[in-house]
DNA sequence: TTCTCTTTTAGAATCGTTCTAAATACCTTG
DNA sequence: CAAGGTATTTAGAACGATTCTAAAAGAGAA
């Protein structure tokens, strides 16, 4: 299932974001029904094989106004390189070390029955889980 | 509490390395009784200010070492930089995202009662909690 | 000592990402 | 529709952390 021409027109007004050639062909891209994880280079490859003319610039440009409008999360598994992901309901990840795939993880597999005292001065901003897996 | 200079020597002899000045150097400033979090950069700023000369190249060089030897282990919670951790116990971590400072969450502090099912070919090699603050 | 192998080093190279400044696109308003 | 002003896109430079390279220095064995 893709979204249509006038729902991605709705994406953008809500994010404040003028509709342009580039933001509403990586906005195809994205928001499918199934949630993706992947990285700048990645959907910059997937846009030029698309077809798409689109510089990297504005790939990483897009990618974090999209996380800004709360369209995109982050998820900081390797060094050096960033994921972003679709799903922005709060989970967790597994991350297949082998090949650098992530996974997701419902929310409600994963059950925290206590949690440490936080710092007083501090308040929790998100709570990250990843499971860390190796082929056999 | 700072190790004995004999102490160092069995550690680095388990590790398999050779005594050199600089990992001995490095192993002293590390390896104390309060566990630490560090980045090779902030690693070398001290040991400068220590009064050793080692570069930086010899910092990375020995961080990887003393990691595969299970002294060290890391951390990733940023884009683009890698944490150290002389806590290689399984436990968790607070990150405060405003200034950078990792603290450490024992293990039994964060109760894990349910856990996803794994993909079949796959083990689990870690499992990382990071709850992440920021300061009111 | 001398020989060999390991370690350290400065500096270059690399990689993902961000920045810059110029070109282009978009959207008013006349 | 044209003009003007702002937003967006872009290529390429710059950046920061890390790794690599090749040469020099150090350690250990004979």
């Amino acid at each position: 299932m893709v979204l249509t021409t006038s729902e991605i027109e709705k994406l953008l007004d809500n994010a404040k974001l003028r509709h342009t050639k580039q933001r509403t062909q990586l906005a195809k891209m994205l928001f499918k029904a199934e949630n993706r994880h992947f990285t700048a280079e990645q959907l910059h490859k997937e846009a030029q094989i698309a077809g798409h003319t689109i510089s990297l610039a504005t790939i990483y440009n897009t990618l974090h106004q999209f996380r800004r409008a709360g369209l995109l999360r982050q998820v900081i598994v390797e060094p050096g390189k960033v994921y972003f992901d679709t799903n922005t309901e709060p989970h967790h990840h597994f991350y297949i070390e082998d090949d650098g795939e992530l996974l997701d993880v419902e929310r409600n597999k994963v059950k925290i029955s206590t949690l440490p005292e936080i710092p007083k001065d501090c308040n929790i901003q998100e709570m990250d889980v990843i499971i860390r897996l190796r082929k056999k």
